[in-house]
DNA sequence: ACAAAACATTGAACAAGTTCAATAAATGAA
DNA sequence: TTCATTTATTGAACTTGTTCAATGTTTTGT
């Protein structure tokens, strides 16, 4: 596998374990690996800063990477033809971010991803993830495992949308994202829960005078 | 993989090739299998008739399979606190069915489906399923790819729900799916666009006097 | 420390979508 | 064929959420 590794080019050797850790904790959490195969998997990543309010991409550009939040948090967002975000989600330490939709049939992005706080993240190419798929079976798995996970709770929050009052979705979000919700202004807030910040202020305001 | 086959306990022979040649080109659209790999995924499948009405499992019960629409239609909702169903969406021919919340964690499902025409399905146990994930290595790979698609489109669905007025919703969708269209009464459209149906009459005729 | 920008709140007028009740049309079961 | 059930339409009153504009507060960059 090392052979491989070292064939395409990387630079030889292991990066600090402490840059890899969450990812390493991460994947534990789905699959179990051999560290030969932790390790390989974890060298095809780089690490990438990313400054508060910078893009890691924006509308219109295709979406190259694999994203593993290491430090930071960023939102995922669409732009409407009216000029209003709708967040899609928000990840912030140990959370993957992509536009799975343009990184897997390579067509343009219609989605931004923005940090909303200073970053880092984890990135793996398209073609190093490939290299991972075919070199390392159980990456077949890991992705197989981590895409049913996030479809399933894009289907709880698809019913939640259509079942419940604004109100509702946002108790829902302070119990479900305590942390999360802290470090989130309302604007951003509102844009995931679908309605205008406005609103959420006036959400705000019945809920605390109860 | 013949042998394990038989030893599972399954009728010997391969089933009648015209009960799953849908289920095989889905298959072929997604992947390439052997013969062989392709013959053994399709034999641990069995064949069920749902009439209409009735239901393939219910809100409470675990849901213990995964199913390959080859006749008919189905709906998959949910019932909220009020009564009020909302539809996560129909599956006709060569659609899957499933509750993938409650079939990967084996908890109580909160969905319902139900067949909206005399209908058939190919349905594979859990048991089955990860004898194939074990068995046929690209079978991860088959149900990765799966999972990705419908994943992407529950996003643009999501999308579309947080940014689009119901109008424009009930346009896209006859659109999108305009056989499917046909089949449906308009009660079921509207628990899909997450209206009421009165509301959706009323689109119906502003859209018509134009 | 200061100016500029972003964020949060509020009210009033408005638009989108619901609810309820009444009626007509289509479908289904015996 | 007939009666019951489901489906579709419509109007009026209502609720939820939007829009716009004004005001004050907090953050941020320099």
């Amino acid at each position: 596998m090392n052979v491989a590794y070292i064939a395409r080019g990387e630079t030889l050797g292991s990066k600090p374990s402490n840059m890899t850790e969450l990812l390493r904790q991460n994947i534990l959490n789905h699959i179990t690996l051999s560290d030969e195969e932790l390790e390989s998997f974890c060298n095809l990543f780089n690490q990438k800063e990313v400054r508060k309010k910078n893009f890691l991409i924006r509308e219109g550009e295709i979406c190259k990477f694999e994203g593993f939040v290491t430090k930071g948090l960023f939102r995922v967002y669409h732009v409407d033809n009216n000029g209003f975000e709708q967040v899609l989600y928000f990840a912030q330490e140990s959370w993957w971010i992509t536009d799975i939709d343009s990184f897997t049939t390579e067509k343009p992005s219609c989605l931004y991803i923005q940090a909303l706080e200073d970053s880092e993240v984890l990135l793996i190419s398209k073609k190093d993830k490939d290299f991972a798929y075919n070199n390392i079976p159980k990456i077949e798995k890991l992705f197989r495992i981590m895409t049913q996970k996030t479809h399933i709770a894009l289907q709880r929050r698809m019913i939640d949308n259509l079942s419940k009052t604004a109100d509702q979705r946002y108790i829902d979000f302070i119990e479900k994202y305590p942390t999360l919700f802290q470090r989130l202004t309302n604007v951003q807030i509102a844009a995931y829960l679908g309605i205008s910040h406005e609103f959420l202020s006036k959400i705000r305001r019945k809920i605390a005078s109860k």
